[in-house]
DNA sequence: TGTCAAAGATGAAACGTTTCAAGTAGGCTA
DNA sequence: TAGCCTACTTGAAACGTTTCATCTTTGACA
């Protein structure tokens, strides 16, 4: 194989200068139909193919954006990558994906790779906050989008309502007659906003009982632990709600309960989730649970990341989008 | 940006020649002690990156790997792609993930870009067989590892051996005493491995029968509808098992047959999925699955795409792993 | 006929690395 | 002292593009 047909090699076979042969691919209109037809006619003929490093190189400003997700396992992120791809398609750009699989060592990695890389800018699910990397990544003029981290002035962010679909869930089940909701998730930091939004909300309605059941982290297992927690408890003692801090949780819980002789759901507990993940409608009894729109979330992120790198003086955003509730049987009303 | 700080203004800054500059970064051994340390802490100093793209213009030959996949929202995939960039760590290699989302136009996308990005080699789950886009590719030398399309001499591939899988299951419901086995699944060519495995087993064996259940895909909800099917049998024709031929089918199935008043499981019908997808252990009643080892294909796709990236006389290879049977509750022996 | 503008085409200079043949000091041996 | 090794350094030439200040051609107009 011929390695490395270039510009130059398709100049020469064409009988024109690189110039031109460059004129081709960016400004087709700056060249004459014969021209033009002939150069093309050439590059297939040769199988040219333009080495997009060089490119980039020389533009000093590429079509690339980095994504660094906690774990592409998690449904959510698998949807919102996902997602940031599309949007960033539409515009253009190719988002390229790094796992950080919650270990600060890998999304160092991938910080330090895609600057190497020259990425246009980055979208980021940050393992623990803003590290110091991040912060001196900014420093030097990277544009970042971080979401799910809110408030830092020198960061843009765009972030879920959480205390919003808290609120929501709360509002929905007293709403609907429960009179007492368990909380289920944990580790507090990680869910504190939905937690607040529902405690906004019962405080201020009498006779609402809300209590927290914290587990360890928010998997299917958590889940199916708690509901063995509840069924070990006297009925009167039993929540006749629970919301869970995310859709796993909130699955697990489901399937013990199911499981329990005297407990029905939604008649003796209702339960919502959050994320509305794949299997949240697909589960033996659907589950209400809060959406939150993958798509417009990566549609402003990509816009926010552009919008940052075409003008460094930008001024930064922290968007907070409101989720929405989504209710299936898992809550319907007795 | 930090006007870009590059080898050059580092060499000055530490007075000495570009040339030193590169081999602290690439030979380090071939610079004194003295000049090592000045010249990493002039780097440091100004918060020098080396520049990615214009190392690997220059070197002909990058350390990214392009993967294209189905759909990253499919947890066999997501799964499989992060144990690709895993492996690919290891050894040093990044992988940068595209979905094509099941259409081709992305996928000729991503190809597209990918070769434009000189990727060193890639990893593909094609769409719907070699296309001549990929063929044009192999021939002007790119590396090509394919997931699930087996025998073309011309490409390394790798699969799992879906033939040996429908045969393991089977054999495990026949060993337990299941006599009637319903295979659930279609399109028909996307599973046929699993349904000749199944097939060659049950031949061979006197007053088993087998028949098949087909599908439009393979999801929950299709696996749910050919519960309600099962379900509307009279009891004397319903299979006494039925394999699947992926999680996602068996899940929906087994949400509809738990429901339902006279059917246990497996006491009644036992259900085997395929893939070992995460929530097949958390099913309500967990699901016994065939699990292709994610770590391993990957690891061997790494290795086989590497070989033909570094020996381009290489010989190609079609891997055929099999894959494994994990029992649960879902088949057990009544 | 002479002038001028518009449209096309040119080619050398970047972009930030790595590579490599060639150069410079010392120190060791004879 | 000359000669030679060894251990570092050097600087210019790529790598494949894009950019841009200049040329050349063509045709319209006075």
């Amino acid at each position: 194989m011929d390695r490395s047909v270039g510009i130059r090699e398709v100049a020469e076979a064409a009988r024109v200068s690189v110039g031109t042969v460059s004129n081709v691919l960016n400004k087709p209109d700056r060249v004459s139909q014969a021209t033009l037809d002939r150069v093309l006619g050439v590059m297939d003929g040769l199988g040219f193919v333009r080495n997009g490093l060089a490119r980039q190189l020389r533009m000093g400003t590429g079509t690339t954006l980095g994504m660094i997700v906690l774990n592409v396992a998690n449904p959510f992120f698998a949807d919102l990558a996902h997602a940031c791809e599309a949007a960033g398609e539409r515009v253009g750009q190719t988002v390229v994906l790094g796992s950080s699989d919650q270990l600060e060592a890998r999304e160092d990695r991938y910080l330090d790779l895609f600057e190497e890389q020259r990425v246009r800018g980055m979208l980021v699910a940050p393992l623990d906050g803003i590290t110091p990397r991040m912060r001196q990544l900014r420093a030097r003029g990277m544009p970042f989008v971080l979401f799910d981290i809110h408030g830092d002035p020198g960061f843009c962010s765009i972030t879920l309502d959480g205390r919003a679909g808290g609120a929501m869930v709360a509002r929905h089940l007293i709403e609907t007659g429960r009179r007492h909701i368990a909380f289920l998730g944990g580790p507090r930091h990680q869910v504190e906003d939905r937690w607040l939004g529902a405690q906004d909300v019962c405080a201020g309605n009498q006779g609402v009982r809300l209590s927290h059941v914290d587990t360890r982290d928010q998997t299917i297992a958590e889940g199916r632990a708690a509901g063995a927690v509840i069924e070990a408890m006297a009925p009167s003692e039993r929540p006749d709600a629970v919301f869970a801090a995310n859709d796993l949780l909130a699955l697990g819980l489901l399937q013990a309960l199911v499981l329990a002789e005297d407990i029905r759901v939604p008649e003796d507990i209702a339960i919502v989730g959050y994320d509305d993940i794949d299997y949240a409608q697909s589960a033996v009894v659907p589950l209400s649970t809060v959406r939150q729109s993958t798509e417009l979330l990566a549609e402003r992120a990509i816009e926010l990341v552009l919008a940052e790198s075409n003008d460094p003086e930008h001024e930064h955003q922290q968007l907070r989008l409101p989720p929405e509730l989504l209710v299936r049987e898992s809550s319907a009303p007795r």
